[in-house]
DNA sequence: TCACTCATGTTAGAGCATGTAACGAACACT
DNA sequence: AGTGTTCGTTACATGCTCTAACATGAGTGA
């Protein structure tokens, strides 16, 4: 199995997986998840079945890397967001929300197969590229929120109020991520980031339709609620909205 | 198609029909949605494939009945929670809120297949069963904010300040509703059970281990949050928790 | 009572999916 | 040139949804 090989078929190898990978996504954005099926794709690329096995073990490592594929895009979207605006940290963090619900409602297929799916079971190991990924979105925010704390702290509550189960919790993750955050901050900049990635959620999977047909200035609400936890004015929404396929 | 059809025949149906729900969420409990087949159903029950369309008009619909139960389930575990403890609105949301979570999570499958499943097309409709659940627990909800605002008004924000994408949407919900909150009240009230209701989901997605490994406390800490934007003091969880199949 | 109707079951099969097995042809490397 | 790997094929096993066609038996009405 692909043991030395030469350069020339390594890279053959990889160019035929790629765009086995790019025709799987392009048939999800066009008939959803379901239609990214390994005969599906195979039929597209005009070869017949059996073929995609020589290239991903099955369905789920197709899926898979798929997934991984757009997890790599909205990482690099939010730190475009982030590097696009201005240099203070203040600014930076809505900037980044907004830039990631940006890329969540021009993408909607994508992104609800990245956060409403099913979740294959493989996507639930604890060192599965989705937790991975997660982890890294996190960090992004979190690097942003030191920046902040740094030049000027928010204020934060006090942890031995807190419930000593929640408590825990928070100091082990401060450990775990090493942040230069109090725990106390770390807790606060949790409660932000939570409320955001769940307002996201709940969009892509349709949670909020009961009360709201537009989600937009909901969300941009809650960046203002999180900001003023955050000691910062949240600014406005840029003007125009970013369409799909920018 | 079961035109009149005398009682004897329409309650063996209905009976029949009962019996195939019933062995759908057993296999959707004992080995996922996934197992929900018309086939293995059908296999359970001794039946040969085809029998079933009898019954239902097809996996789809099947499926739809299954999680047309579940949302009865949950609404009662509510209206429980609701009628269990003392009867001050006060003490009630907070006991609500923690029915909720407690049915969420002594049935995972279940609830996850409500609000974290692929979404079938079918349940996306406007008037699809589950939006019209949706409706239905935040009335709940709504209800017992209507009569914690009668009892001990909390304090609203001005709208006046607020985006006017967002008004509108709050005002249109109002109207809707037909609730007795002003809209400012019913502003804050969507935030809190926005917040409470993104949490779940978010922890039945699994959404939430990038941080947490136990999400109660941290419920309990949204729950205590929601509180504070009541007006109300949230009170101690109860101590014993809820184990499955109560 | 007898024949009719219709609900309910059956088997057969179409169509699509994942995935394996067995085989052939192109390719690279010695 | 020979040899083994890679990459494609077809054939097939199995599972799924769902339709078609047929059998059976229980209720219904003349």
């Amino acid at each position: 199995m692909e043991r030395t090989g030469s350069d020339r078929r390594r890279r053959q190898h990889e160019a035929t997986r790629d765009e086995i990978r790019r025709t799987a996504r392009a048939l999800l954005i066009e008939a959803g998840p379901q239609a990214m099926s390994v005969s599906a794709v195979a039929r597209r690329m005009g070869l017949s079945g059996p073929a995609i096995y020589r290239y991903y073990a099955g369905h789920d490592e197709l899926v898979g890397a798929v997934i991984a594929e757009l997890f790599a895009e909205l990482g690099a979207a939010i730190e475009q967001a982030r590097d696009d605006g201005p240099a203070s940290p203040a600014e930076r963090l809505p900037a980044m929300a907004r830039g990631l619900r940006a890329w969540a409602t021009s993408r909607p297929v994508e992104f609800r197969l990245l956060f409403a799916a099913p979740i294959a079971e493989a996507n639930r190991a604890p060192e599965s590229e989705r937790q991975r990924a997660g982890e890294h979105f996190d960090e992004l925010f979190l690097r942003e929120a030191e920046a902040l704390w740094a030049e000027r702290p928010f204020p934060v509550p006090d942890l031995r109020e807190a419930d000593p189960g929640l408590r825990a919790q928070v100091l082990a993750y401060t450990e775990r991520k090493g942040t230069s955050l109090p725990p106390a901050a770390v807790q606060v900049f949790l409660t932000c980031w939570t409320r955001l990635y769940g307002l996201l959620v709940m969009e892509a999977l349709d949670q909020l339709a009961f009360a709201y047909t537009d989600p937009e200035p909901v969300y941009e609400a809650c960046i203002a609620e999180v900001a003023a936890l955050l000691g910062i004015a949240a600014g406005a929404a840029p003007a125009g909205d970013v369409g799909r396929r920018s």
